[in-house]
RNA sequence: GGCCCUAUCGUCUAGUGGUUAGGACACCAGGUUUUCAUCCUGGCAACAGGGGUCCGAUUCCCCUUAGGGCUGCCA
């Protein structure tokens, strides 16, 4: 066996001991939690990914622990160029930044690195050499074909599929077969060598579900694959040990891996972490069925795809608050002004269910009440950066003159009344559209809907262009309108009108709609008084003028 | 096929051995308003099905059904 041993690592390693003493368990305060996040670099950065780094995020830090991230690449053909940048950009975008692991510009932090698993690479080996030499790991060298015929007799014989029992071909192989097969070079990968009975059960509890009755593991999974990196359990059970996780929050795809992990980490004599298997987001798709959302079919699971209409980051936040734990927004409305970061993420809430469905509509309203909270220059600034990715000719609208665009969004931003319209800021241009001077064009009054005629209207706006005045307050303003709604028969208010139709051609509301049309080009507009002291005097009366020019 | 998870309005969910089964979003109607939005009032709408246990089950147990996951040298 010795032989074999350093025939499958001649290179020297260290000592399983020594590991243990490189990576001492963390000095916490009780109670703290370390959590992490492992996302694998293929591709782009997905909202449940986002989903669970919030989750584990909260539960660290409100615990006073450490939450870290750690790159697992350890699939190299499914690796994507540019794919680790685009995990820290993302987290730091969402202020998820982690404490320890690599940051913004590929910078790693933290002591009980390499974070990232490729670069682990000797220290998986060292406890795989560790497990061959205690007789509960060993080479095996099938080949894919016969793994697929295995799979497929299997199949026939309506058994179990997978490496056990009579299967394990190579699991009481012959030394000298193995050492030969070595000699020759043949490629192989290591599997660890299960103790465990399929007729025996043990008991789990999840931090999240209730306790679950699992058959025991007996399948000799791989755990070094042939190009020596190794799997994704091996890697596990080495990192979260040696980085001290205590929670572990994964997806719930691993739920039925837990046998196994429970038995390396018992094979290795260590404590597994506590673990909450989180269902993922999910979608209804073009069949009716309920489904994860994928990386390769939804745009939506994307978390660009949010950052591109422009909804605020903290909107996003919020809402994956929300679904994790459905009392946030209760507490939402106790405490309008409260940074989401102070309200206590339960384990108990945190949804054990089939998986939610992800709800813009329900995205859009928690967005619309954060943006009427905030500020028109806090706006502003959200719009530029936003505008600086997506829009750059908005951008150097806006950019140039601010004090006219933070003017702009203060129009029906105050404590007494504020909008609640505007969900993204892709909306905005479109919604500011008669603001924007460099694009405004004559309105078509053909499109125009009025009781009203053509010399009528001409007439009600050189009217109105003769009585105007920047300076007038709202109430002269609305009761010059007034005044010229009487004069053409229209009811002064839409009371008057409602209880004395056949009195009045209208009311003051089609009165204010002429003069709201020429001005915005628009039939629906926010307040007309306020739009109007946004544009000014001399913007206004070009465009009442334009308006009396129907040619 | 085997193992596992899950099941309350359209959606996210609260909840309990005895409730008119609660809220939020969405939707609809009415009111306020110079239009729209806001705001206010109201409305629609759910315990998957079948068996037990029990005085009584949405709640506890079993079965069925449906959906999801795993069953890889992917994670």
């Amino acid at each position: 066996m010795e032989n074999i041993t350093n025939q499958l690592f001649p290179h020297k390693l260290e000592s399983v001991i020594s590991m243990y003493k490189k990576y001492p368990k963390r000095i916490l305060p009780k109670g703290a939690m370390v959590t992490r996040i492992a996302p694998s670099p293929t591709g782009f950065f997905h909202i449940g990914g986002l989903y669970m780094a919030l989750i584990s995020e909260r539960f660290a830090h409100q615990t006073k622990g450490v939450y870290y991230l750690r790159i697992e690449d350890t699939d190299k053909k499914r690796e994507i160029e540019g794919a680790r940048k685009i995990i820290s950009i993302s987290l730091c975008k969402y202020g998820l930044s982690p404490d320890e692991g690599e940051g913004l510009g590929g910078i790693e932090r933290g002591i009980y690195g390499p974070y990232c698993q490729s670069d682990r690479k000797e220290i998986y080996k060292v406890f795989i050499k560790h497990l061959v030499e205690i007789g509960r790991a060993y080479p095996c060298f099938c080949s894919q074909s016969e793994l697929d015929e295995m799979r497929k007799m299997q199949e026939e014989a309506k058994v179990r599929t997978g490496y056990y029992g009579i299967w394990a071909k190579w699991r009481d192989a012959d030394k000298n077969l193995v050492k030969e097969m070595l000699d020759n070079n043949k490629e192989f990968v290591i599997r660890f060598k299960s103790t465990g009975d399929y007729k025996k059960s043990f008991s789990y509890k999840d931090l999240l579900k209730c306790s679950i009755e699992f058959p025991e593991n007996d399948i000799d999974t791989v755990i070094m694959k042939s190009d020596g990196l190794p799997t994704y359990h091996l890697a596990h059970v080495i990192d979260d040990h040696l980085m001290s996780t205590t929670h572990v929050l994964r997806g719930d795809e691993w739920i039925s891996s837990i046998p196994l992990h429970y038995e390396l980490f018992n094979t290795l004599e260590l404590e597994p972490p506590l673990y909450g298997h989180i269902s993922p987001i999910n979608k209804i798709d073009e069949y009716g069925h309920r489904r994860k959302l994928s990386k390769r079919k939804d745009p939506e699971a994307n978390v660009i795809y949010y950052d591109q209409k422009g909804y605020p980051r903290i909107a996003i936040i919020e809402y994956l608050m929300n679904l994790a734990n459905s009392d946030f927004e209760d507490w939402r409305n106790k405490n309008p002004t409260s940074h989401y970061t102070e309200f206590t993420l339960t384990f108990k809430k945190l949804a054990a269910s089939a998986g939610p469905l992800f709800d813009e509509a329900k995205l859009r309203d928690i967005s619309k009440e954060l943006i009427a909270k905030m500020t028109a220059t806090e706006i502003y600034e959200d719009v530029v950066n936003w505008s600086s990715e997506y829009d750059s000719k908005f951008k150097d609208v806006l950019l140039s003159d601010k004090k006219y665009w933070v003017n702009a969004f203060s129009i029906e931003r105050s404590i007494k009344k504020t909008r609640k319209d505007i969900a993204c800021w892709s909306e905005i241009k479109r919604f500011f559209y008669f603001l924007i001077k460099e694009e405004f064009a004559k309105p078509d009054w053909l499109k125009f809907n009025s009781p009203l005629s053509k010399n009528e209207i001409s007439d009600i706006l050189l009217q109105y262009s003769a009585e105007f005045s920047i300076n007038d307050l709202q109430d002269e303003w609305m009761n010059k309108i007034r005044r010229i709604a009487i004069k053409f028969n229209f009811a002064p208010n839409a009371i008057t009108f409602k209880d004395n139709k056949d009195k009045y051609r209208g009311h003051v509301g089609d009165i204010a709609q002429i003069i709201r049309y020429a001005i915005t080009d628009r039939t629906q507009t926010p307040d007309l008084y306020q739009i109007i002291q946004v544009l000014g005097e001399q913007e206004c009366a070009r465009r009442i003028s334009f308006g009396r020019n129907f040619d």
